[in-house]
DNA sequence: AGCACGCCGACT
DNA sequence: GTCGGCGTGCTC
């Protein structure tokens, strides 16, 4: 008989461990079913130790499931890097479903096809050369849409395989990324695993056991949930995509999959590669600061990417003569694609649709002094305020720019645009392509429709921003740039200025000419000006100088803290109280309290306070003990 | 989260 | 007098 600590994998267990009794024969790692009050809970033994003062309990049964000493070396370090609860951060580790006889390897495997790559491109065989050396431990290849960077990571997928051990390969939400599973098992030299968001508990449960079981190596493909497997010897790890907002954890634990991807490399001894054409600016000034290796890749592998970007001045009402949305260079450069059966996609940035004050004329908006946000209208008490700090002023009524007094409140919706563009185009078929609107199936088959060129014009949200190819599109048409911009959040121009990239970098595929057109109300703002002359550098620039400036991450960390309650006096008063005592920890700065962006939701008033610091500790100490009814937020990725 | 403990208003 | 309101705090 001895005595372990153990993680409960349950929520609201603080920051503590528990100690039970058990057998001599249980060792660290084992996932063990443990009585706590009046449940049954799951829970990972941490380490033996002596005998504690107070009672104890029997652990109640020990399951055949067991974390490597890889995992066990994660959830160790995680534990005191986050601040919310051990119990969540327990639960990524622990299978979807547990039984007492594991089942024997029925998991799904594509079986490796191993056809030969194309041959690379000069481009590319520099960046082979340099992922492939062994000092290369960490390398962000930085390359434009269309060069190639799936080519590139899955040759050294194949090198690391050969050396006996596994690869993981990162994906944003796997139901958009069919291309690269498609391509991976296509050129695979070893099994392939797909960890699907969706797979029933079962299913996963399979995984996690083939995963455990010491295999061949394999390749596994998942979204950020699969860097919590049991591997026990990887070798490469990818971040496809690695810009994509959902590598963080909306919910709690809020962690960011760099920093857990960056850790578990470590622990395994494995190569880290991150991909994407838009590399985040916080992601990017660390991956400098930390020798990352840093692969730049311009030239197109294929196709001649012939491509024209225009920017065009809504505020000049000649150039939109036939219709209010559709400027007329837009309307004749869709007509032409339509005459010569090519197609046509119509971006529509939906996010922040409301509130936001803007001069119809100009352009202009009204900043906060302190935080360089735009401030929100609130019509109850008609005041301009910051989401960020407290700054409030009374609302406004003329432009300070222009003295114009066509100021606005509103932006347009995508079901407005639809109409719009039916009248406009009888005759032609029309999608509509957006998230909430769309299941997993339906998606799948719009995109078979879409590739397929059943569709003349697509009008869709942040989801056609994805990496759909479509060699017959050939015009692209952004309605309002700016609706993005002026969200109050630190990241609103990065993330505006990844999706435009991103939707202009969806055509010049095909070997025709093809034209962006984006429709906004201020081109010379730096953020417009690097998407016309698609240009990432000037964008980093810019961004690094106004994070600096103004204090936001990389040059700080970051939390946000919530909390909502029914009664507006009762979020306010709360907020005050936890302002007051977060306060007098002089190693953080705190910002607020102040309205959530979207402060009134399900019935609820939810305030906000934004803490800073240079030292990630203080923040998650100060963090890690909150009243009741706090959410805290670590490095956000938006303030909203 | 549950569930117990605990200290103040209206009830058989 | 006590039934029960849900604020606070603990679960090895």
């Amino acid at each position: 008989m001895k005595y372990v600590e153990v993680a409960i994998a349950k929520q609201h267990t603080g920051n503590k461990f528990f100690t039970y009794q058990a057998d001599d024969s249980v060792e660290c790692g084992s996932i063990a079913r443990v009585p706590f009050g009046k449940k049954h809970c799951l829970a990972v033994v941490r380490k033996n130790v002596s005998k504690p003062t107070f009672a104890t309990k029997p652990i109640s049964e020990v399951l055949p499931y067991s974390l490597p000493a890889s995992s066990q070396k994660l959830h160790d370090w995680m534990i005191p890097f986050y601040p919310d609860d051990n119990g969540l951060i327990t639960q990524l580790f622990i299978p979807g479903s547990i039984v007492n006889n594991p089942s024997q390897r029925e998991v799904h495997l594509y079986q490796p096809k191993n056809i030969p790559l194309p041959k690379a491109t000069e481009e590319q065989k520099k960046a082979l050369l340099m992922l492939g050396e062994p000092k290369t431990t960490r390398a962000l290849l930085h390359g434009d849409t269309g060069t190639g960077k799936t080519r590139v990571f899955i040759e050294i997928a194949q090198q690391i395989i050969n050396e006996g051990r596994s690869v993981l390969i990162l994906t944003p939400e796997i139901g958009l990324t069919p291309q690269l599973v498609q391509e991976v098992s296509q050129h695979a030299n070893a099994p392939v695993i797909l960890y699907h968001s969706n797979l029933t508990p079962v299913e996963r449960r399979k995984v996690w056991e083939y995963c455990a079981s010491k295999k061949p190596p394999t390749i596994f493909i998942g979204p950020r949930s699969s860097l919590f497997l049991p591997f026990n010897n990887l070798g490469f790890i990818v971040i496809d995509e690695a810009h994509d907002s959902s590598y963080k954890q909306l919910q709690s634990p809020h962690y960011q999959s760099l920093h857990i991807a960056s850790k578990l490399a470590q622990i395994h001894e494995a190569k880290l590669l991150l991909s994407t054409a838009t590399p985040n600016t916080e992601d990017y000034y660390k991956a400098q600061q930390n020798n990352y290796e840093i692969i730049r890749m311009k030239k197109p592998a294929a196709g001649k990417h012939a491509a024209e970007n225009k920017l065009i001045d809504m505020t000049n009402r000649d150039l939109f003569t036939k219709n209010n949305l559709i400027s007329d260079e837009l309307h004749s450069a869709i007509d032409n694609a339509l005459k010569n059966n090519e197609q046509v996609m119509l971006f529509l940035n939906r996010r922040g649709n409301a509130r936001l004050v803007q001069c119809a004329d100009c352009g202009w908006q009204l900043d906060c002094p302190h935080c360089g946000l735009p401030l929100t209208y609130h019509k109850d008490d008609h005041e301009m305020r910051c989401h960020s700090c407290s700054y409030k002023q009374a609302a406004i009524y003329q432009c300070e720019s222009c003295k114009s007094t066509e100021i606005k409140f509103k932006n347009i919706g995508t079901k407005a645009l639809v109409s719009e563009i039916e009248k406009l185009f009888p005759k032609k078929i029309i999608m509509r392509f957006d998230a909430d609107s769309l299941t997993n199936e339906k998606l799948q088959d719009n995109i078979f429709k879409l590739k397929a060129g059943e569709i003349d014009i697509v009008i869709g949200t942040q989801l056609i921003t994805k990496g759909i190819d479509l060699p017959k599109l050939t015009v692209v048409g952004v309605i309002n740039a700016d609706s993005g911009l002026n969200l109050p959040d630190y990241a609103s121009e990065e993330v505006t200025f990844q999706q435009l990239y991103q939707v202009v970098g969806r055509v010049g595929r095909g070997h025709k000419l093809s034209k962006s057109f984006i429709q906004t109300r201020v081109p010379e703002h730096p953020i417009m000006q690097a998407i016309l002359h698609r240009s990432w550098e000037d964008f980093y620039e810019y961004e690094l100088a106004k994070r600096n400036r103004f204090l936001y991450p990389p040059f700080c960390y970051l939390a946000v803290v919530k909390i909502s309650k029914t009664k507006l006096e009762g979020s306010i008063e709360a907020a005050q109280k936890l302002f007051s005592i977060l306060q007098k920890n002089k190693k953080i700065h705190i910002l607020g309290p102040s309205p959530s962006f979207y402060e009134k939701k399900d019935g609820k008033y939810s305030w906000q306070i934004i803490v800073k610091s240079s030292s990630r500790i203080a923040i998650v100490e100060s963090l890690s003990s909150l009243p009741v009814g706090w959410i805290s937020d670590i490095d956000p990725v938006s303030l909203l």
